[in-house]
DNA sequence: ATTAATTCCGACCTAATTAGTGTGATTTAA
DNA sequence: TTAAATCACACTAATTAGGTCGGAATTAAT
């Protein structure tokens, strides 16, 4: 039940465009350089990213990739979905195309994947990179707060 | 974000073993024809349940596999992290032995996947043998209504 | 005692996937 | 004209997936 780099990464590239979305086109370079991440794996990945309709490229110098859409309608499932594929436990309940089964009418672990499925889509389709944003904003504050009270006292 | 096949068979063992739990035991080839899984393949996958505590078996003619405790106190949860590891959607958010991160203190991607993580738990963890008997019981009623409807009138 | 059914154990195999690296062409702002 | 970018494609090493195979050890039934 492990999601592979491309999903991980996926993200991360996504919350950075997120963290500096405005009018400027974010380089690669950038991106890859702040989120740790080998900059010709990265080059690998975004076109799936593009390609999904999620980023939008800028060729040439000074160009680079901006977010589609703004962060609040960009979910987290979209990201997995188009690095990933369809959300699947197993392939015979597969949001799309889901694989013919022989006795899928009297499986009875086909109706738990479908379950576990929709969990996962319901829970990955709630987080957008807005709600992700925000998450930092209280993040970083507390880390302030816990600072301050151990360097302060 | 899919299951492999030990995860997906070794559920499916568990559930044919569930469905004719009793004093004798069940032999490996029968549950192998049975879910339709190749029982060599079967064969090297039982150990893991077993040396999980899931299974006890009973070596000799006239041998098997039986549940190491009623079906109702075996979940889709203890299966799937006997055959696939614990849970987690990415390595530093594992339920045992996190990978270390060096910035996991303001990684937001990383809190994403805890929630995935505890969801998917949450899930696993409710649903047990007895939980998917009962269904079954469910769906077999419903076809068997389906077909008096179909076939009366 | 023998046989047949069964678990148990470990070696082996092939194909696919993962997680990259590398090279170089193309585009374009400065 | 140059340098900064995207874009496209080929290559690879290591790991995992999904098995197969052969045979030893155990034990109920005959």
């Amino acid at each position: 039940m492990r999601l592979s780099t491309r999903g991980h990464y996926g993200l991360k590239a996504m919350f950075d465009l997120a963290q500096h979305y405005g009018k400027e086109p974010i380089p690669l370079k950038t991106v890859a350089e702040r989120q740790n991440i080998s900059e010709n794996y990265l080059e690998q990945l975004i076109p799936i990213l593009r390609k999904a309709g999620l980023v939008k490229s800028v060729r040439g110098a000074q160009g680079g990739y901006i977010l589609a859409r703004e962060p609040g309608k960009i979910t987290v499932g979209d990201i997995i979905r188009a690095m990933e594929g369809p959300i699947a436990p197993v392939e015979c309940v597969s949001e799309v195309e889901p694989a013919e089964c022989d006795n899928a009418d009297i499986c009875i672990t086909r109706t738990v994947w479908a379950r576990v499925r929709d969990t996962l889509a319901e829970v990955m389709d709630s987080i957008s990179l807005d709600d992700m944003l925000k998450d930092a904003a209280n993040l970083a504050e507390k880390t302030v707060s816990q600072n301050l009270t151990k360097g302060g006292a």
